[in-house]
DNA sequence: ATTGACAAGTGACGACGTGTCATTTATGAT
DNA sequence: ATCATAAATGACACGTCGTCACTTGTCAAT
């Protein structure tokens, strides 16, 4: 989290900040981001940037997490609008994730970003989160969605149902820039293995 | 690949070059791994190194796909023994793979190596990849595997089959070391996320 | 044993990057 | 107008990377 200096400053000259360091985190992977040229752009001393961040890690977690919490967002609002069926809800959020990350304006950065995933990128975009504040995110999603459909008996066996969405739905993002597939590929790819999931892999005289 | 050079060495000292960078890419993450580290350690000059390795993503790299290679050949290995059923050959593989990466020596390398996980670390231990090789092995295992008791109808379809689970696998290991998992811990979660694929999560009706 | 050609080994060096800190400058309350 | 506090600055110490001109080792041919 930027320092409260940072929050101090005139809306205009954060909003420049935060575009330099888009640009430079669009350009190369976190690692190879330099700040010199953030600094640069944004026409700011190299001891500015110390007293509005930690380092370059925190910039860039703030940009991500300000997407990420736009992606839950826009889950909570598909699953309003179907009735809090989570298999409605998914591919269309998954759908909005692929527009807004292949958005001119995004699409280096998000590809830097996934490209170069770790736990931690990971982590920003799931609700399997420490934070409390995610936690209770996760048990009202948990709580809220349509059951009705879903096959499991334990309460343990739904949590890894969940799990399972979201790891195949971050996998589908991830492939979607590795294999610079087109917005119609990654969906198309992305609801087969969903459907397969659904219906299961093994005949049913087999499982 | 490392330069003929350094596989012209003897024995000895390529396991001393490889002990070296093994140990420093286990204390941190290898954007962070130090090459002086690496030949203090195996006391040889830095220009040395460079004969060796065009950098260091060259020996991490190297030292990774030995591994993968290992873990690819304990799949086809008990792909042998449980008749080509992959259902009984991946849990099998999984465990190898989890004990091998917990043994002691081996641990913290893995556990940076997972934790800073991208796409290219992903691609080296998946059978997916661009390589005619593999790409080889990939249709072998394809052509291989019972497939009586799965549920498809297109070669389309059992494409994403493997690799969900692939998929699924791989985000468990990841997993194991991200929440500090015991190996029946991260068994457990396995075979219940395997089981819930393959009976599928939805209700048989609401398909 | 000597030569000579090629392969391997070396470490100083330039360029660049990071995070700090003493100092200067701005701000806002009294 | 004064002063305390916050913000801004850029030179600096330290570390890392990859290169290159030079030295050392190796081995086949004479």
């Amino acid at each position: 989290m930027p320092k409260q200096t940072f929050f101090n400053l005139p809306d205009q000259k954060q909003a420049v900040l935060l575009q330099a360091a888009m640009n430079e985190f669009s350009r190369v992977p976190l690692h190879d981001a330099s700040i010199a040229n953030i600094i640069h752009e944004a026409n700011v001393a190299r001891g500015s940037f110390y007293q509005y961040f930690k380092d370059k890690e925190d910039v860039f977690y703030y940009l991500l997490e300000t997407h990420a919490k736009q992606s839950q967002e826009s889950l909570l609002l598909y699953l309003r609008k179907y009735d809090y069926d989570l298999f409605k809800a998914i591919p269309n959020m998954f759908t909005w994730m692929l527009e807004k990350f292949h958005e001119r304006t995004n699409r280096d950065f998000f590809k830097q970003a996934f490209l170069h995933m770790n736990v931690k990128v990971e982590q920003t975009f799931s609700f399997r989160l420490r934070k409390e504040e995610l936690q209770r995110e996760y048990k009202r999603l948990i709580k809220g969605i349509d059951k009705t459909p879903l096959n499991y008996d334990t309460l343990e066996e739904l949590h890894h149902i969940i799990e399972l969405v979201f790891s195949i739905t971050m996998h589908n993002v991830v492939h979607s820039f590795a294999r610079d597939l087109t917005i119609e590929q990654a969906n198309h790819r992305f609801n087969m293995q969903l459907s397969l999931l659904k219906r299961g892999i093994f005949k049913r005289e087999h499982v």
